[in-house]
DNA sequence: ATAGGTATCGAAATCGATTGCATAAATTTA
DNA sequence: TAAATTTATGCAATCGATTTCGATACCTAT
């Protein structure tokens, strides 16, 4: 199969009499080119099959049109929408975007900063592993004046724009809502604390906890290592197995609060009535399982789009020294059935 | 703020005393460069914080290493699989990955196919949109001996690398396994039929339905459009009212099975005992939803690996002119709650 | 000592697009 | 009509890494 050559700017303006200059300009709508010769040369463009090359324009203007992102686990739900507002944001402005996954590793998340750097991206848009501590990593993007925005789990030591919701408010709200349930004795599914949501979820739920006089039992906060099915399903059959099993959790996330469910009604524990759950995240399985999940519901699209749009304006507005910008967007308490007690299931209760 | 300016060869080459060929040998440890020199450059490399520029190496080399990836939605939990599969074979063997997503749109499939292919991308890998039918946007990678990696959703017209599953076998094996359940009047949700994917599923039910003798009902067969929850609830609760209803249903993905469970249990039609269904992809909320939902199981982030690896492969091997490699992978029936009539579950009836 | 080999390294062109500066032509102004 | 602008375009350097030819120095064998 033969390779057929590339067609450059060169062959269209030997082919048109052009210099390439023009052509180049012409190509960039700038306003030293009669509109005459811009339709002229596009219109050659096109039909030449002439296609733009993204390398040799980065090159020269040392910068690509591209957004980098680095997180942890591309097949997460809050994740994956995440990255998808970014995309779309991203690609209605032209510019393309590069992924990465940590895995959750530090290791991982160093070797992906350099391999995006490499690149010349625009923006790095990072969601941070649950290993990172140190940020050295992140210095040289700002030291060339690349854009960083961290969005959702963010450090508290590095400057730069942040993308984050109110996890202290959701984690309070959350609580607060078992507890005008009803409940007593709530236990806690916490996350790792160096990584600022779980450690604010965690504060949220204990203030709740004062602020309507019940007592702190470190015995029903649980610190999870990743917050998975089999953590969750493990330290459900821990709590429900207590001389005095608490009758509802908050869980930093909704994987954990699934498999609390289903352990639960293996064990013959009645869930709202007996253990009301909460999760955290509204992934899709919150709205499958039985009873549904009450959840707290993210934002996650729309914190890509906000990610997204961040690095563009600043690419635009070349800021200098505001690299601080920090967004706080809302969380939604979405009550189903696992967690009212109180007023009674709209739906009859057939078939249950 | 300001900006660093960025260390090329040039400024090692200056430092160090040899010329920028040297540096740039070094760097890529060419055999012609002693041992000795090279550790000294490489040193000095990292010690002045030297990065190297992609996009002026791939300008010069005509590549970029960079595998770029056209899938329809990527918060889909197949799709983000296959992602993460590609992403992790790619990052391993030095190569960025680019994303892009059609939204199942072919008007957005051209556009960026045109902007990954302007990044001078190593190896596209497509997933096609539910609309695409004329291919000629990718005409322009196959001039250019660009490798293009058609996966899942892959068209039958193109000569190209493919990688997909046994969707006929599968299909056959679904209805196979409701068949031996004892079901004997079969639905089948059916996506699009232009879509390969759709197209080979009902074959594979046809087939299984004539193999055993039964009849083949078109009533029983929905058309869907999208196989998402709303179509599923709607098509369920047309099924389940009619005269003479069905006592199982095939569905082409998890989440039309789903709600056709869900529909089911809220007319209080019975699973399996009335109604056996088994679903498509098992995604997470196969394994949640109650009676859990069994289904067929897509090696997502495998075929994603052997689509990155097909990239990979053919640019170090520059294959010539066989060009249409087609991997199949197998699939398994994972049979769970929903399907199973005649053995009893497992686990006591105990909660349920 | 000389031819041939080998190990190291350098000069300079190249990839394709962009842009500051210069120029030529066209138009307006004085 | 000459001067001053404005409009439209070209020249050539530039971005940073790679690679084709060689060139040089050092060895080895005859």
């Amino acid at each position: 199969m033969k390779i057929k050559k590339e067609v450059t700017i060169y062959d269209l303006a030997k082919e048109l009499n052009y210099s390439p200059s023009t052509i180049s300009r012409a190509l960039n709508n700038h306003k030293s080119i009669s509109k005459k010769t811009i339709k002229l040369i596009k219109e050659a463009a096109v039909e030449m099959g002439y296609r733009p090359n993204n390398l040799a324009a980065g090159l020269r203007n040392n910068r690509s049109n591209t957004i980098g992102i680095l997180i942890s686990h591309i097949s997460r739900p809050f994740q994956a929408s995440l990255i998808s507002g970014i995309e779309e944001t991203a690609r209605k402005a032209g510019y393309n975007v590069l992924i990465s996954q940590s895995n959750d590793k530090y290791e991982n998340e160093i070797s992906n900063t350099n391999a995006l750097y490499d690149s010349r991206i625009t923006g790095l848009i990072v969601s941070l592993s649950m290993e990172t501590v140190d940020m050295g990593h992140f210095q040289k993007f700002i030291d060339k004046g690349i854009p960083i925005v961290f969005v959702d789990r963010v450090p508290d030591n590095f400057n730069s724009y942040k993308v984050v919701i109110d996890n202290y408010t959701a984690g309070y709200s959350a609580t607060k809502h078992l507890i005008e349930q009803g409940c007593t004795r709530i236990a806690h599914f916490a996350g790792a604390q160096h990584r600022n949501i779980y450690e604010e979820r965690k504060k949220g739920y204990l203030d709740a906890l004062r602020e309507y006089g019940l007592p702190i039992e470190e015995d029903l906060i649980i610190h999870f290592k990743t917050l998975s099915f089999e953590e969750g399903n493990k330290a459900t059959k821990k709590l429900l197995k207590m001389p005095n099993p608490p009758d509802g959790i908050f869980s930093s996330n909704d994987t954990a609060a699934v498999s609390a469910i289903m352990c639960a009604k293996k064990m013959g524990v009645s869930v709202p009535q007996d253990l009301a759950v909460i999760g955290f995240n509204d992934d899709p399985i919150a709205s499958i399982v039985q009873p549904s999940l009450s959840t707290v519901s993210h934002p996650a699209n729309k914190m890509g789009t906000i990610s997204a749009r961040r690095i563009l304006d600043h690419s635009v507005q070349n800021y200098d020294n505001d690299l601080s910008e920090i967004t706080v967007l809302g969380t939604e308490i979405i009550v189903r059935e696992s967690s009212l007690k109180k007023t009674p299931v709209l739906e009859p209760k057939q078939s249950r």
